[in-house]
RNA sequence: GCCCGGGUGGCGAAAUUGGUAGACGCAAGGGACUUAAAAUCCCUUGGGGAGCAAUCCCCGUGCCGGUUCGAUUCCGGCCCCGGGCACCA
């Protein structure tokens, strides 16, 4: 054994170790229960970020503890290989964006494999291979043939120089972050999954993942956005001169295409008598309705703009407008009135029907009813356009005026209706209700559920994805490629050129053949989001060799995943997409589980050092931490940084996440050259709680590698002695000394406490428990100064043989390398990760005499040894005659005494 | 605006969920070893005050109040920070 650590060896010797026995993988045995360990898969980007080392530390911590307790684990690892920054970097690199996907996922397999992880890697799959996105569009045909799946035209950001559909993030003030040119919205046919059929459910069941943190699960109930209203028409007749009718908007939401009936009660046109459809979550507050407004796409503004030129104009501005949804949040509130008017459906009044820049075509109706005294944004709205005010709720003792908005106006917990007939007087509820029921009576509105969740939109006009496989005919029109003509293989060797998509010009792709009248039609050139691709891999792990169906039962085994670890950025889309299709899944058969995932833990960031320097002209230039020299004062406040390389001062930005941009990044693979995989994990592990940001520091990484090589050390020194034969049942613990007693006993502490936070994944404090555990060692007599003594107590020795064993097992999963080799070494067995999870020996924590802390009026004044046997009674009498009690007492009347049993004392005087 | 988290030393953080606030580590200061440095080891370290000293006292978990023998922990009100959603009707 080498006195000094070295960890490259160390490490080296392990992982050999491990690949030669194929230590980790994962075989379905049904009399073993199973355990499903899973960290998102990364996307190829080229090289691990520490942000992956972080995550996938801790779901190899949790792997590895589980495998220790006797569960059957299966921990698989796949790459999310489809998307844009691949063919961003072919376009740079003149490569193909395949050559550049693989070539990344070689090498950072190799990091993965260096940090050792215990992964099955012969489940690996990569979703941009053929045997994999298969199943993506095998899949998405099913949900076509059950209308889960259908065609509309969708509004896109439209590159004109690129002739290329750009993501929202990549326009910048309206134009191509590419080009610069003007980005116009375009409609066209993209194809959408109905995820909103499954809104209530995706809802319901968030109840059931109590194992999910809190907020996500927030996240998600707000994502999915329920409102619970009313739903009503205001009728209206057009002018004689109007001889084209107005669509219901809903027939643009591609209901029609879909296998499911559209709403009933949607295109009934009697004459020429049409219906203003409208949603609100305020049906108390209907009398008090002065206008309407419309979005600009709506129909009823399409047709009144028809011989209003001044109205097509602002029609035109508002559609111009951006698609992003934050913009629209802060942009002014316009409008416009339509010249039309239409019915109250209670009073039967004539209401005017303005068009709104702020009403969204996309939710609800494309309409809303206006009522400003009881709607702050309605309210202003009236105001500018000086439309009427009616104030139809009231709070008593609180007086309305048209002046200014007040908050009160629009609290529908306390008011009660006035000026609304019938429904005087009545609250919220009951309000609702009974106007809910005279809409209906009318044939004009009832109850309905509105959802936020709009349906996923999955058609990206990119390269480098999941081909959708359809065929246009011109003949039979949009085909579905028939299932033996799957997969439609994907191109591996075009290079995109930034104009348009590359496949569109490819005819070997887009040529072929009608699959149901033969004659020469066109493929389909989008491809799918990348979203789905990730929404099923964790099932297809179950079985990646089998090239026969999607999954097959070995899903029932290990499926649903019981540890998913993974970023927080992820908490909506990636999760709320997955927990979909499972349920897709569900009903089609497949798998018999409704959710996923049934715990989740999200990883914080990592956080770096920012420092920077404005010069006086020019762009700010910002410098790595590791090359800046940071001064302290005597309290260790931070006074100054300069950089390295020139002495010069440096300005302190705070901290951010570790980016390019910033040049803050801190590249794990120095780190592991450096210090090796096992500090590397170390760190992570104990710097932070795994659900808090990590702030990274080199002294940190510092202090974890002297911990390391203090093991090591320590023992090294105690090889000799050690044995694994020595048993603590053969000590008559009664008969040693004090500090053997308290070391052992500190030990069997240590060991409580880190099982006791390993099973709520707090494992920075199992790295402190080691961190303990081995000071405690390093104390305890008998150990220390063996080598100048030669008169080894056989307790110490028995201590220290028991403590190392309980301290590399719980060191396992955090640092595998060295606890393996140091399992063997000390010649405790050959694989620690056999070795049985070590438990606490309540005996251990047994005190002769325990210490009670005595208060005096809540105030801590001593403490008092007494036999941890002694009655309350004697304890109380002890605490009374402790000398500092007496003093702070000083006389007074003892009012009270509370004793509690093992701990403290507090006089009352 | 609505919904979630948070606020504890110079720093990362603990506190077995109402019972010794600051475990463990980092930084800082002092010391040992060394010709010297690195490495390693030992001691000190929340703030303030009294004492030659052993020691002792006061304050302290964002702020104000409440419950309690006792509150970082529970309750009410407020302030600040981070995150999510947001013309959603």
């Amino acid at each position: 054994m080498n006195p000094r650590y070295l960890p490259d060896e160390v490490e080296r010797k392990a992982q050999a170790d491990w690949e030669r026995v194929d230590a980790y993988r994962a075989v379905e045995d049904a009399r073993r229960e199973k355990f499903y360990c899973l960290s998102m898969f990364p996307y190829p980007s080229g090289k691990l970020h520490m942000g992956h080392v972080r995550n996938y530390t801790i779901g190899d911590a949790i792997a590895r503890y589980q495998r220790m307790r006797g569960f059957n684990v299966l921990q698989p690892m796949g790459w999310d290989a489809f998307g844009l920054p691949a063919e961003n970097a072919a376009m740079a690199n003149r490569v193909p964006p395949a050559a550049w996907t693989y070539d990344n996922i070689a090498y950072m397999k190799k990091q993965l494999k260096s940090l050792g992880f215990a992964i099955d890697w012969s489940r690996e799959l990569a979703t941009c291979k053929p045997d994999y996105y298969k199943w993506n569009q095998w899949f998405f045909l099913r949900m076509l043939e059950k209308g889960l799946a259908y065609k509309k035209t969708g509004v896109v950001n439209w590159d004109p120089v690129d002739q290329t559909v750009l993501a929202n993030e990549q326009v910048i003030d309206g134009r191509g972050w590419r080009t610069g040119a003007l980005i116009e919205k375009r409609e066209i046919p993209m194809y959408y999954l109905r995820i909103t059929a499954y809104a209530q459910e995706l809802l319901d069941d968030l109840d059931k993942l109590t194992e999910w943190p809190e907020r996500v699960r927030a996240m998600q109930a707000n994502w999915i956005g329920k409102s619970v209203g009313v739903r009503f028409a205001f009728p209206y007749k057009l002018s004689a001169s109007a001889n084209q009718l107005p669509l219901s908007p809903r027939e643009r939401d591609g209901v029609r295409d879909a296998a499911v009936a559209p709403p009933s009660n949607e295109r009934e046109v009697e004459g020429r008598e049409e219906k203003l459809w409208v949603f609100t979550t305020r049906a108390d507050t209907i009398m008090g309705v002065t206008f309407c407004a419309v979005a600009a796409e709506h129909p009823l503004a399409t047709h009144a703009a028809r011989n209003n030129s001044a109205l097509a104009d602002f029609i035109d501005e508002c559609k111009r407008g951006t698609v992003i949804e934050a913009d629209l949040a802060t942009m002014e509130k316009k409008g416009m009135p339509t010249g039309l008017s239409v019915t109250h459906p209670l009073t039967g009044e004539s209401v005017p029907v303005w068009v709104g820049n702020y009403v969204l075509m996309g939710y609800g109706d494309g309409a809303v009813m206006g009522v400003p005294a009881h709607d702050e944004r309605d309210f202003h709205f009236a105001k500018k356009y000086r439309l009427p005010i009616k104030q139809v709720i009231e709070v008593p003792g609180r007086p309305f005026s048209t002046d200014a908005w007040q908050e009160w106006y629009a609290d529908k917990g306390n008011g009660r209706c006035i000026h609304s007939g019938k429904y005087d007087a009545l609250g919220y509820i009951e309000a609702v209700d009974a106007i809910a029921a005279g809409l209906n009576a009318k044939g004009l509105g009832d109850k309905q559920v509105q959802w936020r969740l709009r349906d996923w939109g999955i058609s990206r006009q990119r390269y480098w994805g999941c081909p959708i496989p359809v065929i246009h005919c011109a003949t039979c029109g949009d085909v579905p490629v028939p299932d033996d003509q799957l997969p439609v293989i994907l191109p591996e060797d075009c290079v995109p050129d930034g104009t348009g998509n590359p496949l569109a010009k490819r005819a070997d792709f887009v040529n072929c053949l009608c699959p149901r009248c033969g004659k020469p039609a066109k493929r389909e050139t989008d491809t799918m989001d990348t979203f789905v691709d990730s929404s099923w891999y964790y099932a297809c792990f179950c079985g990646t060799d089998n090239a026969t169906a999607m999954v097959d039962k070995r899903v029932d085994y290990w499926m649903p995943v019981d540890q998913y670890i993974g970023g927080i950025e992820h908490a909506i889309l990636h999760l709320l997409y997955s927990r979909f299709w499972t349920k897709v899944m569900r009903d089609f058969g497949l798998v018999k589980y409704d959710e996923p995932f049934t715990r989740l833990l999200t990883q914080g960031m990592v956080l770096n050092d920012i420092y920077f320097r404005k010069p006086e002209s020019g762009r700010i230039a910002y410098y790595n931490p590791a090359d800046i020299d940071v001064t302290c004062d005597d309290k260790g406040n931070r006074v100054g940084a300069v950089l390295r390389a020139d002495g010069q001062p440096v300005e302190w930005d705070g901290l951010g996440t570790m980016s390019k941009s910033k040049n803050n990044g801190v590249d794990p693979q120095q780190l592991i050259e450096q210090y090796g995989a096992d500090t590397a994990r170390f760190f992570v592990i104990f710097t932070s709680p795994p659900e808090h940001t990590l702030e990274w520091s080199d002294y940190g990484v510092e202090g974890s590698s002297r911990f390391l090589k203090r093991l090591w050390t320590f023992a090294h020194e105690c090889k000799t002695f050690v044995d694994a034969k020595l048993s603590s049942a053969s000590i008559n613990w009664s008969e040693v000394s004090n500090e053997h007693k308290s070391a052992r006993r500190e030990i069997h502490l240590a060991l409580k406490q880190a099982n006791n936070d390993f099973a709520r994944h707090q494992f920075n404090t199992v790295a402190s428990a080691a961190m303990k555990i081995l000071n405690t060692l390093e104390r305890t007599p008998g150990a220390s100064d063996m080598l100048g003594h030669h008169k080894i107590q056989l307790a110490g020795q028995t201590i220290v043989s028991e403590g190392l064993s309980i301290l590399l097992r719980l060191l396992a999963p955090i640092t595998p390398h060295v606890s393996h080799v140091l399992w063997q070494e000390l010649g405790f067995g050959d694989d620690i990760s056999r070795a049985p999870w070590p438990v606490h020996d309540e005996a251990a924590l047994a005190q002769d005499v325990i210490e009670i802390v005595v208060q005096v009026n809540g105030k801590l004044r001593g403490k008092v040894s007494v036999p941890a046997d002694a009655s309350e009674e004697r304890v109380r009498e002890a605490a009374l005659r402790e000398e500092s009690v007496v003093r702070h007492v000083a006389g007074k009347p003892v009012l009270k005494v509370i004793v509690v049993p093992g701990k403290l004392v507090n006089v009352v005087v």
